[in-house]
DNA sequence: TCATGATAGTCAAGAATGTGAGTAATCAAG
DNA sequence: CTTGATTACTCACATTCTTGACTATCATGA
């Protein structure tokens, strides 16, 4: 009862195939869910089956068909009725935390190895959303755009997105500077 | 594979048992992962069983008997062998953003309730991390205690915690006032 | 020409997670 | 003296998620 919510609220703007869909979960561009392609296979099937979605086959000459999904009014209806529900707490999974919560007890250089790739992943990340933010924008200022734009969803979720990974990228940055700091003094004795 | 490295990571400081780790997890003390009580029970269980930490037994006269856990010298093997691993990437999944994103075709005061709930949940956060900080850090300052200190890896992940708290309440508070001020101006037409 | 990689999916099995209920004792408040 | 909250769990079912394997076609580069 979840991912299909994130689903309906991806296929808003456009028409996507599951496969356009699975890219833009899979790199993060819906930056408020996280899910893999099968399980929005899956899901489409389901949604449709459900009417909340209706696709529609495109044939292509260069590339192999694909089935184009919008949302229909009994999904909006249902991504109303789901809003208006009680929102559960966001919650993160973090493989990394879970490593730097074990710091003292673990290898420090694997661990600055691990923290190193995550902050170049962010930083990735947050180009991403920037040039993202700026498509949405076009020529308007944030604050014109958000005043007085047609469609500000997206904007939102992934100003989120940015502010997060640019979280994410300073505290890698600075617990890989804490934990030299510690190696430097350590070495001393 | 995920939730054990976290038990195993919450076990590290203190003992506990199944009761308070269930505390400490849903309440979001260990703010790098999300799980429920149940799923810890089981896998303390399953941890015990595969010997990677050992319980204890004590008992109380005024309260039930419970089972305190800390890590065996296996299970911290487990944990330096689980940092050197390939880190996944974080992921987030929240309900609130999937609303946000759908807050063009859904109703305002709706989403403008539900954001104001978050910001209040987002805000006794920061404070509960601010508190923990301070407690773990004592009398030092956080230069300090980051510099010497005996165990640090906890602060570190509420660090993080915090900030990402503080990113979510600052994120509801922004949209919250981007909202309202798009009704305004509507309502002049 | 041969191997990649991208497009565009499907299927099935198994692991992980979530949900709800149930047990049982003590303590504090009304 | 009864209700509700807290401590301390256990069990079982259902759903969800992940993993890996598989099918195709076309384009690109070596």
């Amino acid at each position: 009862m979840a991912l299909r919510h994130a689903v309906l609220a991806a296929l808003l703007d456009e028409e996507l195939s599951g496969y356009q869909l699975a890219k833009s979960f899979d790199l993060g561009v819906a930056n408020f869910w996280y899910a893999q392609p099968q399980q929005l296979y899956t899901e489409l099937t389901r949604l449709e089956k459900d009417a909340l979605i209706t696709g529609r086959e495109v044939v292509q000459d260069t590339r192999p068909n694909k089935r184009l999904f919008r949302v229909t009014d009994a999904g909006l209806a249902e991504l109303e009725r789901f809003t208006a529900t009680a929102t559960k707490p966001s919650f993160i999974r973090d493989d990394l935390a879970v490593k730097v919560q074990a710091a003292d007890y673990v290898d420090t250089e694997t661990l600055i190895a691990q923290l190193t790739e995550r902050a170049a992943f962010a930083r990735a990340k947050t180009d991403l959303f920037g040039r993202l933010l700026h498509t949405m924008r076009g020529e308007r200022t944030e604050a014109e755009f958000l005043r007085h734009g047609t469609r500000i969803g997206p904007y939102l979720t992934c100003l989120r997105g940015l502010t997060f990974e640019q979280g994410n990228h300073d505290w890698c940055e600075h617990t890989i500077a804490i934990l030299r700091d510690r190696q430097a003094t350590q070495a001393r004795h």
